[in-house]
DNA sequence: GTTGTGAGTGCACAGGTGTTCACCGAACGG
DNA sequence: CCGTTCGGTGAACACCTGTGCACTCACAAC
């Protein structure tokens, strides 16, 4: 074994073969970290995993911290293209909310890892990591309150308030995620957390609505 | 070194010295966890951290899964120790959310360790551990459905919007709390979250307040 | 065609890991 | 007082850990 790619391999480019080999080592680093966090994940067994020599992970990454970081960019490429498919709506879904927490549990199921990730090393990841995902979010709930700035009705809302609600839907979402992620693919458990979550939003949104009212 | 207390210590029961121990192990592991979370923690670090050879351990504990457990029991008493704070509002405090948000943040700043090891091992833990952390949120969203229950204006929801709305509150607490964790005491940071969470509470009491009503 | 680069190798080291076992000796119950 | 209980000991085990070093050798550049 010498890899993902054997050395020998025709058609392709070395940088290829190491952007290959590359990725190999972020998908292992990402299964394996899923028992026991990037903290208590180890460099031979990633090597192990991918199929190189312990000592060739540092031809790639100087230490599992750097990993990590890596690991969150591409865990929120992920996530910002949910958000994508929140701001693009389907048309075939009339309410903002239904087609919001459908594209959320679709992409939570289909992005499991990579959402799982965010959720676990949010708290318990090496300090590093733990900065960047808290800043990524911080960026998602700025997005999210520029968007509720263009929406009607808000024209009487301070940036404050603004910024407070976005961060309060935020949280909700995340929470929705972590419970989706509990459900780990059981329709009909999934199906009752994207049920409160619609209540939830909507809740949210009348209390939006009523804001300053009194 | 011979553990917490010297063996030929005076006046101490052989029960009251194991308790003593046991206290000890439990404090060295909350505080050794924080770099590095449970999972990633090693018998023999808190073996030595305690002042006990490693075997020692065993007399306590059957391991470190079984530990965390222990920890989380601890961590709840904590925790519902807050809850019955919030239930019986200081009289000084004439607002509701004024004087839970005082009672929040202040017992994060006091128990700190044990509300960072909730945030950290609700995802990142051993599997028993998280399944234990995510039972004790359920009761306290249990009771707090009760407790909105039995406040006026409740009368015409259901039981299922109770405990939406149960679970939408409890989260934007567990929220604040881990925000309030990363203020780590900066008082001027733990007031903005505070503020927040005032707003924040208050625009989820308005939406419920008017729901129903559309 | 020669040369240099660099991903991957193999070995070695010094440490840390969980767990076993026989053992000690102070506190306990009779 | 005497026998038992049991928290703590210390050595030993087989394994896993990160990292250094000299090495190969397919590829890329000239």
């Amino acid at each position: 074994m010498a890899g993902v790619t054997t050395p020998g391999d025709p058609a392709l480019t070395r940088v290829e073969r190491k952007e290959l080999t590359r990725q190999s080592i972020l998908d292992a680093a990402l299964g394996l970290s899923a028992t026991g966090g990037l903290s208590a994940l180890s460099l031979r067994q990633v090597a192990k995993e991918v199929g190189i020599v312990p000592t060739a992970f540092y031809r790639h990454f100087s230490s599992i911290e750097e990993l990590g970081l890596a690991l969150v960019d591409d865990a929120f490429v992920s996530l910002r293209a949910m958000l994508r498919d929140v701001r693009s709506p389907d048309p075939t879904f009339r309410d903002i909310i239904d087609s919001s927490v459908r594209v959320l549990t679709e992409h939570v199921r289909a992005q499991h890892e990579h959402f799982s990730f965010i959720a676990r090393e949010r708290f318990a990841g090496p300090p590093a990591v733990r900065a960047a995902i808290r800043h990524e979010i911080e960026l998602c709930e700025r997005e999210l309150a520029t968007d509720l700035a263009r929406l009607p009705g808000t024209d009487a809302w301070s940036g404050d308030d603004l910024t407070v609600l976005a961060n309060l839907i935020v949280n909700a979402v995340v929470a929705t995620a972590e419970d989706l992620l509990v459900a780990a693919g059981r329709r009909s458990t999934e199906e009752a957390v994207a049920h409160r979550a619609r209540l939830q939003l909507r809740m949210m949104i009348i209390g939006a609505l009523n804001w300053r009212s009194d």
